[in-house]
DNA sequence: CTAGAATGCGAGCGAACGCTCACATTGTCA
DNA sequence: TGACAATGTGAGCGTTCGCTCGCATTCTAG
C-alpha cells in the first residue's frame, strides 16, 4: 500500500535567522537530491550539507517527504513563474507565431535546473505533492484547447480536447528528453524550428 | 554518489522446479511493485506473495536491484517480441500507413502491462539496467532515422536526425500519457488515427 | 534588563529491512 | 540404492536511517 504522510511544515519561519535556515535547507536538499538519487538522500546529508543540525531541520519539516514536497514547490512555482508572466501576450498573436511563442516558453521553463528537474521527475517517488506536476500538465491542456477553441475555424483539427492533447504530449516530451538528454539544446534554435513545425503542419496554418 | 550494484543472477536455475520459482519470484516482484512503489517493496514481502522462501528468493538474485532488473529485462523482451515481429513487413508499406502501423505496434506493446511498465518508469531509480530502457529509445531513434533516410526525396524535412527526434519523442510521449492516464484508451482508434495525422502532416506526406 | 518565545543543537533510540547461514528436503545419475 | 548436487527454509544478525527529546543559544517585546 503507497503509504501517504503528511507534507505540511510543521513550524512557519518567523525571524528571519529560520527563514535563511528553510532555505539552506531546501538548496541542500536539492543537492543532495541531485547527487544520490531519493532513496540514497539521507535527511542527516541534508542537514549537515546545509550547515544547520538534524534538529533543526525537523522544525520545520515534519519528515523526509515534506522536504522533497516542498522543493517540488519552489521548484514549479519558480516554472510557472517563468512561463505565466508571458503568456497573456501570446493570446493575440497568430497562430503560427503564438505556437513558436508557447513552445519557446516551455523550452524556457526547462532550462532554469534540467538536473533538478529530472530527479525529481524521474526518482521521486508518489508524493502528495507530485500530483503538483500532474496539474501543471493539466493546466497546460486546458490552456491550450482554450487557445484552439478559439481560432477552430482556421484549424484543420476536428476534435479540440484531442488535438490539445496530442500537441501537449508531444511538445511537453520533446522539451522534456532534450533536457534529459542534451540539457545544452534547450537553447537551440534548430529544435524550436523543428518543434513549432511539427505544431504548425498539423495544425494546417501557414508555417510563419 | 549513485551506488552501483551487480544485478547478475546469483546462480542459473536448472531443474524445472527452480525454474518456476524464479518465475513466481518475478510474479511477485511485479505485484508487489505496483503495489508499493519500489520504496516500499521489501524482499520479504516479494519472497511471501510468491510463496518461497526468503532463502531461495536470494539464491537467484543477489540483492533487490537484481529482481526489479530481471523484471524490466522479461517486461522489455515481451514488448520487444510484440514489435519486432511485425516490423520487418512495415517498411515495405507507403510512408502513410508505415507510419500508422508502427505507431499502432508502438500502442499495442505499451498495452501488455500498463501499470507494470508505469511503475518501472516512473518509481524505479537509476538501477543499471535502466538503461536497457534508454536503449530501446535509441533503437526506435535509428529505426526511425532509417526509415525516413530511405525516402527522403519524399518528404518535407530537412535534417532527418531532428526529426527522427521530433517524431520518437512525440509519439512515445503520446502513447505514453495514454498508457499512464487513460490506460483502456490505448486500443482506440480515434487516438490512433490523430498521432497519424501528427506524424503525416508534419512529414507533408497524403494521409492515406 | 529580563522573561519567555523562537530557534538551534546532536547523541542516540527504535524500527525497518536487506541479507546470511546452517540446516532440511528433493532431484539426478550411475 | 546411495552419494552428491540442486533446491528450499526461515530465524535472526547487523546496519542504516528517519526521527525524538532534552537542553543550549539567540531574539524580541514590555
Amino acid at each position: 500500500m503507497q503509504r501517504q504522510v503528511r507534507t505540511t511544515p510543521r513550524k512557519r519561519p518567523r525571524q528571519q535567522r529560520s527563514k535563511d535556515t528553510v532555505g539552506a535547507i531546501l538548496d541542500a536538499t536539492a543537492r543532495v537530491l541531485k547527487l544520490a538519487g531519493f532513496a540514497g538522500m539521507t535527511t542527516n546529508a541534508v542537514a549537515a550539507k546545509a550547515g544547520v543540525s538534524i534538529g533543526s531541520l525537523y522544525q520545520y519539516f515534519p519528515n523526509k517527504e515534506a522536504l522533497v514536497s516542498a522543493l517540488i514547490e519552489r521548484h514549479c512555482e519558480a516554472m510557472n513563474t517563468a512561463i505565466l508572466a508571458e503568456l497573456t501576450n501570446v493570446a493575440k498573436l497568430p497562430i503560427a507565431q503564438g505556437a513558436r511563442a508557447v513552445i519557446e516558453l516551455t523550452f524556457f521553463a526547462h532550462a532554469i535546473d534540467p538536473a533538478l528537474h529530472r530527479v525529481l521527475t524521474e526518482q521521486v517517488p508518489r508524493i502528495g505533492k507530485l500530483a503538483k506536476l500532474r496539474e501543471l500538465d493539466n493546466i497546460s491542456h486546458r490552456m491550450v484547447a482554450g487557445m484552439l477553441a478559439a481560432r477552430r475555424d482556421e484549424l484543420a483539427i476536428r476534435d479540440v480536447e484531442l488535438a490539445a492533447f496530442v500537441l501537449v504530449s508531444a511538445i511537453e516530451a520533446i522539451v522534456h528528453r532534450s533536457a534529459l538528454l542534451y540539457p545544452d539544446k534547450l537553447r537551440d534554435p534548430r529544435l524550436l524550428d523543428e518543434a513549432t513545425l511539427l505544431v504548425t503542419r498539423y495544425l494546417g496554418v501557414a508555417e510563419n
